[in-house]
DNA sequence: AAGGTGACCCTAT
DNA sequence: CATAGGGCCACCT
């Protein structure tokens, strides 16, 4: 079991039409403050292992990491999250205020 | 066994 | 809003 294995199973988690951020996930799996270790363990899944949902993780901004160490997985990462109904704005980022997952009991949603 | 590496985030200017 | 700087580790060879 690694901290990485951590890292995915709350990849996992994440329902199909939403995202998570890099960040967020990071928190989830108790790694709250080390983000980076969530990319650089997506990374290391990436196009290796399908039972990750890797695309439904972005950044802060609600971006893609784009990459050229991705090699166009970045691109295809849009591909599939548009698949899933996630709808990206001019700036090419997704509205985390409308697709951000909200694992469990998630409350807060008062208004707006 | 040590070092390079790599998909980030936040605060301030 | 864009840029700059600082902090964060675990994994692989």
């Amino acid at each position: 079991m690694t901290v990485y294995s951590q890292i995915y199973e709350v990849v996992k988690q994440i329902p199909p039409g939403q995202v998570a951020t890099y960040g967020q996930v990071a928190m989830l799996a108790n790694l709250a403050g080390k983000a980076r270790l969530v990319g650089y363990a997506l990374a290391r899944v990436a196009g290796d292992d399908r039972d990750i949902p890797w695309q439904r993780v972005v950044n802060a901004k609600g971006e893609i990491s784009y990459s050229p160490f991705r090699q166009g997985n970045d691109y295809l990462q849009r591909s599939l999250l548009e698949r899933e109904g996630v709808v990206f704005d001019g700036a090419d980022r997704v509205n985390l205020r409308v697709y951000r997952w909200r694992p469990e009991g998630a409350a807060g949603q008062t208004s707006e």
